[in-house]
DNA sequence: CGCCCACTTGAGGAATGTCAATCTCCGTGG
DNA sequence: CCACGGAGATTGACATTCCTCAAGTGGGCG
């Protein structure tokens, strides 16, 4: 795994790719492998904190996260900052800059990341080589439109203990899909005051939900390590039922 | 224009669609109309009120409004109500249930409607066929997702005269670049329910936040028309600037 | 050792929600 | 023509949630 300069790495094969460990990905046909070792253009290496891509900015790339954690989120000129989502692995950046012009929200690594890169001007052809993956795109972008739903729907109708149940229980999931939790341990990558942004509360409010949520024994969350005391009801609190978490496409 | 039993009216030529007066829609290839034509399975007439599309059902169908207005909606079981957005004509929908399986919102229509119906099953076939129409496909839905990014935002990070301003502010746009009002009037369709619903707010406290822009000089609401009285304050109010909006897909 | 960042906790206040009463339309039936 | 009823809008009083301010604690790292 060579790495050269300025933190992008050189290519791999797609079919030994880290992610294809996962069974929450969808399997690759050898067409599409073919397609999509032409497509990825490099990795990229990333420290915590840097920046991604820039809200407002035009990007020629368009990433997939290998590995790492990131948040997306947007910011009010007085500084008001709304996170839209955690990022990680398999996750997919930069589309509404490769189909609008112009990304909308910031990315950013909260951990150090490892991204794979592609050429935002070669996406195109990816819809008129093999119109499957193209579909998987759309398919992505749908499925973004549905947990941006689920959010607004915690931050707009529910309190501020279930939405913090919510947002936890959210992390938990994720990170589990791609191995990086157990049943009920989790390391936490990310600040309080990330998740007070998820969920549009204040950063004092959400330590007082948590620290009553570790009082009923539900969760505890103390140096950077999440527990699952008590996933019933957590979920319950949540407003979630168990995921059936069919396989979703990794681009 | 024919009508048959249900409300299911026969076809037409999408060249000469209604919508297709309107400069905010990108124009059509004669190849991109042939297939279009294929595509289109008929049009579907609801009345005020009805549900078009159910959460977590699955629907054969994907629509596109060509005239009337209705909202996206999802609800938990004590009955919160979370309004995700207003459709107008020009409005894709569905797509959700298209790719994934399964809609995780209701859509509903606020004033009679007419949609043009497409037949789920043949999307793929879009993408192989003209992949350009695949690609704006993935443009729209980027567009939503961008879209909801702004909504989740205005919920979680902004006060409430600050989102009521947001809120009107998108509906008169979007009216507009329908041609659905004219610079400082807009038939209201929606309720104050509906905005409350969509802004994260109590219908009372919107209602007296309403009463506030007007006292300020800025919005009057009454009798099911929004005059903009000031648009300069509503859009800093608002925090947005002038939308240079550019031409979108119509499916 | 000491500083900085994340986390913690309490006190007080502002924003928003809930409850309840009333009003104004507007359509319907007598 | 008028009485009635229902849906949406409006307003005031009061309750609650959540925010802000302020003052810590605790651990990691230079």
């Amino acid at each position: 795994m060579g790495k050269n300069g300025n933190g992008v790495r050189s290519q791999e094969n797609c079919k030994t790719c880290v992610l294809r460990q996962f069974d929450c990905f969808a399997p690759f046909s050898d067409a599409e492998e073919q397609f999509m070792l032409g497509f990825k253009s490099g990795e990229l290496v990333v420290e915590a904190g840097s920046t991604i891509v820039l809200e407002g900015a035009v990007s020629p790339h368009l990433f997939t996260v290998l590995d790492g954690n990131g948040i997306r989120h947007k910011s009010l000129e007085d500084g008001r900052r709304q996170v839209l989502g955690f990022l990680f692995p398999g996750d997919f950046v930069g589309l509404q800059g490769a189909v609008m012009n112009e990304m909308q929200h910031t990315v950013e690594a909260v951990t150090r990341m490892v991204l794979c890169v592609f050429q935002r001007r070669d996406l195109y052809s990816m819809y008129v080589k093999i119109p499957e993956r193209g579909f998987d795109v759309t398919w992505l972008a749908a499925r973004e439109e549905q947990v941006l739903g689920d959010h607004l729907m915690t931050v707009g109708r529910r309190n501020a203990d279930e939405r913090v149940a919510f947002g936890l229980w959210l992390l938990h999931q994720r990170a589990r899909s791609v191995g990086m939790a157990s049943k009920s341990r989790m390391e936490m990558p990310f600040t309080q005051q990330d998740l007070a942004d998820a969920l549009g509360l204040s950063l004092v409010h959400t330590n007082k939900m948590l620290r009553r949520l570790k009082d009923r024994g539900i969760v505890e969350w103390s140096s950077r390590t999440l527990h699952i005391l008590d996933g019933e009801r957590l979920m319950a609190l949540a407003g979630v039922d168990e995921e059936v978490s069919r396989q979703r496409p990794l681009i």
